[in-house]
DNA sequence: AGGCTAGTGACAGCCACTGACAGTTGACAA
DNA sequence: TTGTCAACTGTCAGTGGCTGTCACTAGCCT
């Protein structure tokens, strides 16, 4: 059991080679499909079709539809959560959240381009955000995300997220800032990573104006 | 045409009050048998025979079964809109919204009643925490909500928020602390509006100090 | 009273998804 | 090399959410 793992990593076998072949294959006619007739309608039928294996088969690789829709965006996500892990100790909570999402985007396209096409990568954003049901599956992850880098912030700072309420809400309101900030840029006409950190760099830059009491004179 | 609608709203003819009898049973119904056997585990046709009409009327009424499990929030979220409208020009926006959630429980909890129990309606939100493909749904509403609100935040202040980013940071603030909040309420044991309203001010009050460059001694 | 139309039930069908079973093909040891 | 085991896959049948269609019933209006 040991030994198989330990092999995979270093030389994976045929089987496991072939596996990953099917898995990869499997997104980019997914998300292909989706990008260009639409998320709905695109059927699984058409997307194992188009990969040449049964629709079962399909389902032994994706819990569904939308996880293989949103499996690309998840791999970034996981970039950043280790990107935010990756951060000295001495910055402060939204420091570090900051430096992370913006540093952490090169990193994150490289990996993807590993696996599909960059350029499908970032259209998916807006096939999402035009796809109600797509919409609503990536914010329920994202929450879940925003979950785990609850844990992460407090642990930096030596905090116990049941007793101390700044951990929670620092990460809610850099969730809710993050939120606007994707959906402005998948909405809007430049889809690309330059924009998307300038828009979250903005963004985030406006946090401290808008608690602001009085905005005229602000 | 118009006269058929004014009449309605004065005394609704037999159709409309038989209509909206039918609209609220099958609420009745569904909520009931979620809360009680488990969203997914109940089937429309369920909630069809439990009110006694076809399935084909669920989906008349019914865009989905998702919107059956939500449609009392919705309610309540359209009563917050509606509060927050409400408010006296001369409150930050911060202020306002905070004043619109805190003082618009009550007249919340009194229009639901009017539909189904209060209860059924509290013990909804731990249903959809716990309910993966409702959660995914109601955040999407949610989203939706915020949008509005977007839009209102800027009139009050007399700004366009296509160029200001205020309004909408303001709001993703907002909306990313309510959230937490919501999630903590819902998943901890006291379902009460009063520990709703102490959970939201907490939350509220933690923005700032959660913002602080150092958390030891802030 | 009789025509109009909104609301309904019954039926057929699509699609996402799942369980069960059998066939095939890599992995690994004898 | 060969045989055995386990993993992977295809096929089939079935469930449940959801939609289109059509005929029929019942409230509404003149």
């Amino acid at each position: 059991m040991e030994t198989a793992e330990a092999t995979a990593a270093e030389r994976p076998g045929l089987r496991e080679r072939k596996k990953q072949r099917t898995h990869d294959a499997l997104l980019r006619a997914a998300l292909e499909l989706f990008t260009t007739q639409g998320y709905e309608a695109t059927t699984v039928d058409e997307i194992a079709e188009a990969v040449d294996v049964s629709q079962r088969t399909f389902f032994r690789y994706f819990a569904g539809k939308e996880e293989a829709a949103l499996a690309v965006i998840g791999l970034s996500q996981e970039h950043f959560v280790a990107a935010l892990r990756a951060r000295p100790a001495h910055e402060a909570p939204l420091e570090a959240l900051r430096n992370a999402v913006l540093e952490g985007w090169d990193a994150i396209g490289e990996a993807v381009a590993r696996i599909v096409p960059v350029d499908l990568y970032l259209r998916s954003y807006g096939m999402i955000e035009s796809t109600p049901a797509l919409l609503a599956a990536h914010l329920r992850r994202t929450d879940e995300v925003a979950r785990e880098i609850e844990e992460i912030v407090a642990e930096r700072e030596g905090l116990d997220v049941r007793t101390d309420p700044r951990p929670r809400v620092a990460v809610a309101v850099f969730a809710g800032v993050m939120r606007v900030t994707e959906r402005l840029w998948a909405m809007g006409g430049d889809l690309s990573m330059e924009a998307m950190r300038e828009l979250t760099a903005a963004h985030l830059d406006a946090v401290r104006p808008s608690l602001a009491e009085k905005w005229r004179n602000g």
